[in-house]
This record gives C-alpha cells, structure tokens and sequence, in this order.
DNA sequence: TTTCATAGTATACATTTGGAAACTTACTAG
DNA sequence: CTAGTAAGTTTCCAAATGTATACTATGAAA
C-alpha cells in the first residue's frame, strides 16, 4: 500500500525543509567566489547562530549539497564550503520560491533576475 | 541597513517554510476537483493530524494560499478548501522540488509529468 | 605576555513544533 | 436511547530547534 514517505516530495521537503538549509544554499551561490569560509556564511546571513551553521553544514555536506575543503596549513585553519553539482541544481526552486515571493510582493521590489548573485533581495 | 528579514527568499520561506503546508498544497492540487473537504487532505495526507491540519490550515487561508467555503445547511457541516491564484501559482515551487528529487532519484521512478495530477510520486 | 582571529564546540536554557488521544457539537439514522 | 459522522478543538507531553554565552586550539602580531 501506498505511504505518504514514498513521496518524492515528501522526501525532498525532508532533505532540504529544514530552517536555513535553503538560505545557505542561496548564501553559497552569491558573490563571484565559488568557495565561502565559515564566517562569511555566518556573516552574510546575520541571525545565524554558529551552532545551527555548523550543524547545518554538515547535514549538507553528508547529503552532498555542500562540498568542504579544509586547508590546516593555514593560520588559522582554513575552511571553505562550496555547492556541489546537486545542490547548484537546489537553486531553480529557490528561484522559484524568489519568483513567487516577488510577484505576490512583500514590499521587495524586484531587481529583475531571479539569478542574481549580487542583489539581497 | 540590510537585515536578512528583508530578503524575498527568506520572507517566502518563512511564510511557506513549515512542515505540511506545500504538502497540502500539492494535495489540494491532486484529484479533477477543485475543493476538497477536511477528512479528503486528512486521509490523503495519511500522518497528519487534525490538530496540525487545522493549524496550516488556518495559516494558508490567513495568507491567502487556500480558500475556504463552508455550508453550514448540510448536515454534518461541509467545509471545503480550495487553491487561490496565489497557492496555485506556488506549485512551481513544488513542481522543481520534484524534479529535482526525481533527478537525484531518492528511490523512485519517474512519471514522466512534473506536474501530474494524478500520480502520487 | 596579552590580544586577536578563525572555526568551530559545549553548555544550559527557552521556545516552537509536533504528536496522541480524547472530546465536542449538531443532527441523523436505527 | 445509542451510534455515527464531519470538522474540528483541547489537553498533555515529547522532541526538535533555536539562543546566549563562554570556551577551545593554534599561531601570529603588538
């Protein structure tokens, strides 16, 4: 018999629905740079306590939306995260969901692209 | 200053962001007819309970993804829920998530439609 | 020697969610 | 009178999640 958790959506929403999860994500796509260090994300995403970043980060990492380098020859070490393939592909829903937010307006005023690496809104 | 509460993204996750609500989405979507009545999702949605129904529920209709219509002249009274224009057009959102995950197979086969009405997939 | 920075971890606590189960209201059917 | 149904609500509890704050290691700089 049929289950709910057979769901294909179901299932994605488990994977990526956490709080954050897709804000990262979206944080990783910015800028020019294809690798970010740990502060910038926590930086470029302000309310973010390191404790959920890092735990956040990891969840990503093991379901391979989130590559990590770790460079210790640096001082101090040095850590960068960056999308994998799977999780570049993750951005067309938060595209969608930038589409959908700007089109039934929440006071943004849209910039034009829903790709944009630079603007925050 | 920018703050994060100000990003489109965030503000969409926010208001979509919580466990169920796109699930009723697309259930309300599923099926030929347009409204459906409490128990229909509640069954469709098999692990739901009436408690966390009702809430979402209430949250869609507050901003204004779900449309509600209840006639009390039937006995016991009927209540139906429908997609607005707005929630409708959420199913893009639901629609990339699926492609997405039927992509980065999570275990199941392709329907070959996106946005089939019918498949529970 | 003290301070600073990075990249976190640890601890304690508060808040938010979600889930299970029983209960409610109104009317109808047997 | 009892049972049943639809559409929830209520209560209580557990788990998940978030927050604040402090702390860690390492080495460089002042």
């Amino acid at each position: 018999m049929y289950t709910m958790k057979e769901c294909t959506v179901y299932k994605t929403i488990d994977m990526i629905g956490k709080k954050w999860t897709l804000l990262i994500l979206l944080e990783l796509y910015k800028g020019q740079e294809k690798y970010k260090r740990f502060n910038e994300i926590k930086n470029g995403l302000q309310d973010i306590t390191p404790k959920v970043l890092s735990g956040r980060l990891k969840e990503m990492e093991k379901i391979e939306l989130v590559q990590k380098n770790v460079d210790s020859s640096f001082v101090p070490i040095k850590s960068e995260y960056a999308l994998t393939k799977k999780g570049e592909e993750l951005l067309c829903v938060v595209q969608e969901m930038k589409r959908w937010g700007l089109k039934w307006k929440m006071g943004n005023k849209e910039c034009g692209l829903t790709t944009c690496k630079e603007c925050v809104l």
